[in-house]
DNA sequence: TGGCATTTACGAGTAAAGTCGTATTTTGCA
DNA sequence: TGCAAAATACGACTTTACTCGTAAATGCCA
């Protein structure tokens, strides 16, 4: 047992992740600056958030030099599966397809996006 | 303004609306022992956690015999669409097609669930 | 009708998440 | 070299989500 612990990030957490993924690497000065767009909370409140989320391992960082670079540690798609995994079973009764039909119901996708999905479903179920 | 608050439930609260969405009306005690198949918390939390959510306004209850009996205030349909819009907003990129695509590559879905979904996209397709 | 099972009411404690003020460290450059 | 700007470290406070113990109310039935 190696003892992956069970990480599962904040709303906060996420958000800062969310600028990690995008740019692969960042420091705090500008996850703050992106989070600041949408948000507003200090310095050092994302600093503090980045320092727990080192602590936790959800992120690493290099701190050669004065100014810390953070990079991501756990991967978009992990996470994704997580919280669909999570929200599937307590939220739709465990039924990934009843997720997708309510979530294909009530936003719009383009055509080209539609076209992959049915990709993907006619791959499915040749596989069966 | 009349304030309909922005009304997210939180985990617990979620695992009893789930309870009240299946059962269309229950008491304390019914959804307490529900919950102890999964889960082990006292009677009396159970009890305090839909107190707070009938002052929340999550749920309502009847209280005109001793025993009361609780229903939900809010559909599930409507608090799936709630949390899948801020799932696809902060860990999709916006793109819920992501989100279906992840989904359906994640877990299994039955053959007429695959259809299902294939005939959605096709009127989602007819309607462009 | 009186006691006991069951239920509700309520207060308080714990833990986690988020917030920020202030002190300390670092380093570029005047 | 030494000082100012920028970054990190750290501690403390607030809020929210749980969690439960205990008291009060209710109503069944022996």
């Amino acid at each position: 047992m190696t003892s992956i612990k069970h990480l599962k990030p904040t709303e906060s957490e996420l958000e800062i992740l969310q600028v990690l993924w995008n740019e692969k690497a960042a420091t705090v000065r500008t996850v703050h600056e992106e989070l600041s767009k949408t948000k507003d909370s200090g310095y050092t409140t994302t600093l503090k958030l980045m320092q727990i989320m080192f602590e936790k391992g959800l992120v690493t960082r290099n701190d050669s030099s004065k100014t810390h670079i953070y990079q991501p540690a756990v991967s978009r798609e992990k996470t994704q599966t997580q919280f669909l995994n999570k929200m599937i079973d307590t939220l739709f009764a465990g039924s990934s397809a009843n997720l997708v039909l309510q979530a294909l119901g009530g936003h719009d996708a383009s055509n080209e996006e539609l076209e992959k999905i049915q990709q993907l479903i006619n791959q499915l179920k040749k596989e069966k």
